[in-house]
DNA sequence: CTCGCGATGTTTATGCTGTTAACATGACGA
DNA sequence: TCGTCATGTTAACAGCATAAACATCGCGAG
């Protein structure tokens, strides 16, 4: 057996490679988004609890806010998929559609760190790169999904216009509640929710 | 004269003490919270361009986050001074409370900084401070205010509801106008607003 | 089978940050 | 006039993101 000198950070007998570093790295940030409110998405931090050298991850992402855009393009496909499952259990019409909403607030308020770190990511994608941004078009489709929602007797403007009220409505209910001005009460998101009526626009 | 050795970050011949670097750090930060979108308030960059050690501001503030309440403070002083005219231009109906909506989107529009600051802030206050929390006050009369432009033929109970569905539809248009998810165009926002018809609730 | 090269991880170093402690200055009241 | 205290400075520490140089190992070509 070799003299295995211990090294910093890592278990002896450990192996030197790591594996699949960057998933590990994705899989406890994700982790930590869903289990703290606040939680500590530093790249030493991350390392330090990998097992791994402060710089380690450089290897996998350029730089700390790549980092993060991946973990919120995570974050943007289970919220646009969560959306979707609601969207295809509501069945239409305008009680249905009020149901999506109250989804979108529930699933902000059980995913607080993941939400904040969603929009917070979302402005800062350079739209001038050569990928086309997967991001957007994560949140594109959200949006889609959200005016496919809308009540059938709508013209096209209205339907668009709808759509940007009740996503402002829902979000701005959301970050509300996680900003801690107002209290989570279930039925109250409710009742603010079905207080839209798109019936006479 | 004196011997006036140069120290570094100080004009020479400037005074030993500022006068009032605490107002001094508050209005410059201000300054950059108005001017700039995404403004650098470290305490070393505000202590350097305010000509002053990188310290100095110890004596004036606990730390980093009181630095930042207080401008958080003055900012939701701001804004409700400015919800308050806006209200009381309004002149009460259907259509003077959107107008009131309206000019809040338009404020957060005009000062993405501090409202984002206002809101990053506003949650992490002790409440269990013996201080009751100027900035609760401040926010509580916010609130107040919106509450008390709400048309005069409802209950108790609608007014409160009807309150936070319009808090939460012109902050979320807000927020997603500031998070670049939704260009900012003033026709579709008095669009958006004034699709609200609060007459059959 | 072996050898070398590229991928991955480590070490070291730089410059930034907030924060604390020890020291310096000078304004103001006894 | 003198001492005290608020206010400023310097030095130091820990933590951060990041870059460059070095180490290790897996894997494919000869």
């Amino acid at each position: 057996m070799l003299p295995d000198l211990p090294m910093p950070g890592r278990p002896v007998n450990a192996p030197y490679h790591h594996g699949d570093l960057r998933a590990a790295a994705l899989q406890m940030g994700m982790e930590r988004l869903e289990s703290q409110e606040q939680p500590d998405l530093g790249l030493r931090a991350l390392a330090r609890d990998l097992g791994v050298s402060a710089t380690a991850l450089y290897r996998h992402f350029p730089n700390k806010d790549a980092l993060l855009d991946a973990l919120a393009l995570e974050g943007v496909n289970r919220l646009g998929q969560h959306q979707a499952e609601a969207m295809a259990q509501a069945g239409g019409g305008h009680d249905g559609f009020a149901e999506v909403g109250i989804t979108y607030v529930t699933w902000a308020v059980e995913n607080p760190a993941l939400l904040r770190l969603i929009y917070n990511r979302v402005g800062q994608v350079d739209l001038t790169d050569d990928d086309p941004s997967a991001m957007g078009e994560a949140f594109y489709q959200l949006r889609a999904g959200i005016a496919a929602t809308m009540p059938d007797e709508m013209s096209k403007e209205q339907r668009a216009t709808a759509a940007l009220h009740a996503w402002s409505l829902v979000h701005g209910l959301a970050m509300l509640i996680l900003d801690g001005q107002v209290a989570y009460d279930p039925a109250m998101v409710r009742k603010v929710v079905l207080m839209t009526d798109f019936r006479d626009c």
